[in-house]
DNA sequence: AACTATTCATAAAC
DNA sequence: TGTTTATGAATAGTT
C-alpha cells in the first residue's frame, strides 16, 4: 500500500517505526470510526505504541468501561472473580427462606446466620485470593515456595487442556486429510499459522439477553473467527 | 474503496449493513494485527454488531484484561471492581433482612428477587465451569477454538506467576535494587474535530509504567458512571 | 510533514 | 455466506 511491498514483521528502524505507527494509528482509527456509522457498531480501540503511549477510540453513545462491562458480560471473565460457592450458599438460603416463609425466616435469622455470614465473607476472601492467584494476580505476598506450586499445579492443567486441545485437533485432522484428498495440496494453513496463530482472534456470539442483568452469564460460542481460525480448526 | 465511493453514514439496507459489517471487520481486524507485528504495539480492539455479536483483536502475549487494567492504570478509571458486588450485595441483603425483618423481606421476595436468583444460578453455573476449566476438568465439551483460547489465557497466567517467581529469586541473590518511584507523566489530549466529532478520540501521555504492579493512577478522567449493583438494587 | 507510486481494502455484482 | 473485479483508500518510501 505505499511504495513497495512490505512483509509484516517487526520494523526494525526505530524511527521508521514510530512513523509508520502514528499513520497506521490514524488509518485504523479512521476505519473504526467508519465502522462505527456504517454499521451502527460499538467499537473500542485501544492501542499502546512500543514507548508506551496510549491511544484509544470509542464509540460515540458509550464509554470505554461500559463497553469493558459489556465485554465481561459476554464472555464472562469478571466471573473469575467471584466465589461460586458463596453465591450458591446464598441463592439457596433466599430460596429457603423463600419457601418456608416468615417464620422460618425468623427461625434462621439468629446468632447463628451472623456466624454463618461471617465465616462465608472469610471463606470468600479467602477462595477469592486463590482464584486470583489462578488467573496471575496477586501474587506479591506469595512466597517462592508458594509460587513454585502454584506454578507447579497451573503447568499440569494446561498440560491437560493441551493434550485435550491435541486429541480434538488430531482427530480433525484425519476428517480434513480425507477431504482435502480430493481437493489437493493446502498452504492455507501455513499462512493462518505464521500470521495469527500467537493471537487471540476470537469471536463469540451472544444470545438476546444483552440488555439484562450485568452478570448475567451468556454462552461464549467461539465461532470461525474469519482469520485463520478456519484453516486452523480443519488442520 | 470499491466500485462506488460512499458516505460515511448509517447503511440503511439492513443485509448490506452487515455485509459491510463483516468485511470491514476482517480489514479493522487485519490493520490491528498488522499494527502489533510491524509496530510492536499493544492493541485491543472490540467490536459489538449491530445485532450484538462481539468480535475482537488482542495482541499476543497481552490479554484483553491485562489489557484493561493496563488502560486502567494510565487513565485512573477504576474498572474491575465491580467483581465482588454480588456477593456484597447479597449479604448485604442477608443482614438487612436480618435487621429488618419480615416486612422487608416480604417487600424484596418478589418476581424480580426471583428473577435475579434465576440469573444469578446461571452465572454460578458458568463460573463452575470456568473453574473447572481451568483446573483441566470438564474439557470435553469445548471446541479446539475455545481450547486454544483457554490454553492461551492460562498460558498468559502461568507466564505472570513465573515472571513473579524469577522475580522473586533474583531480587533474593542482588544485594539492594534501586526502586523507581515515578509519578505519573503529564497527559496530553488532542481532540480530534473534523472526521471524529462525535467519538471520544483521545490520546495520552504516558510516562513511564513499565514494571510498576499497580500503582496509583494519577488522574481520574473518565466517568465513573456507578457500576453494576445499580440495577439489582433498584431490581 | 507533504508527496506520489503502489499496494490494499472493499462496494457492487455475482 | 463466498468469489470476483473495478475503484477509491491507505500508506511505504521519498523529499
Amino acid at each position: 500500500m505505499g511504495r513497495g511491498k512490505i512483509k509484516i514483521e517487526r520494523i526494525e528502524n526505530s524511527t521508521n517505526r514510530q512513523v509508520t505507527y502514528s499513520k497506521r494509528r490514524s488509518g485504523i482509527m479512521k476505519k473504526a470510526h467508519e465502522l462505527t456509522v456504517l454499521c451502527e457498531a460499538e467499537v473500542s480501540l485501544i492501542m499502546f505504541s512500543s514507548t508506551g503511549k496510549l491511544s484509544e477510540f470509542i464509540s460515540p453513545k458509550i464509554t470505554t468501561k461500559q463497553m469493558f462491562d459489556k465485554y465481561q458480560q459476554v464472555t464472562g471473565t469478571n466471573l473469575w472473580n467471584s466465589h461460586y460457592e458463596v453465591i450458591d450458599y446464598l441463592i439457596c438460603r433466599l430460596r429457603e427462606i423463600d419457601r418456608f416463609g416468615v417464620d422460618e425466616f425468623v427461625l434462621i435469622n439468629s446468632q447463628r446466620m451472623q456466624e454463618n455470614l461471617n465465616k462465608l465473607e472469610g471463606t470468600n476472601r479467602k477462595i477469592r485470593r486463590e482464584i486470583r492467584h489462578r488467573i496471575g494476580e496477586d501474587l506479591n505476598d506469595l512466597s517462592i515456595d508458594q509460587l513454585r506450586s502454584l506454578e507447579q499445579e497451573m503447568e499440569n492443567s494446561l498440560r491437560t487442556v493441551r493434550e485435550r486441545k491435541y486429541h480434538l485437533i488430531g482427530s480433525k485432522t484425519e476428517t480434513y486429510r480425507k477431504k482435502e484428498g480430493r481437493l489437493g495440496g493446502s498452504y492455507s494453513m501455513t499462512i493462518a499459522e505464521e500470521d495469527y496463530q500467537q493471537s487471540a482472534f476470537h469471536q463469540l456470539n451472544e444470545g438476546s439477553h444483552a440488555y439484562s442483568f450485568r452478570l448475567q452469564p451468556s454462552q461464549p460460542n467461539l465461532q470461525d473467527g474469519g482469520y485463520g481460525l478456519h484453516d486452523l480448526r480443519l488442520a
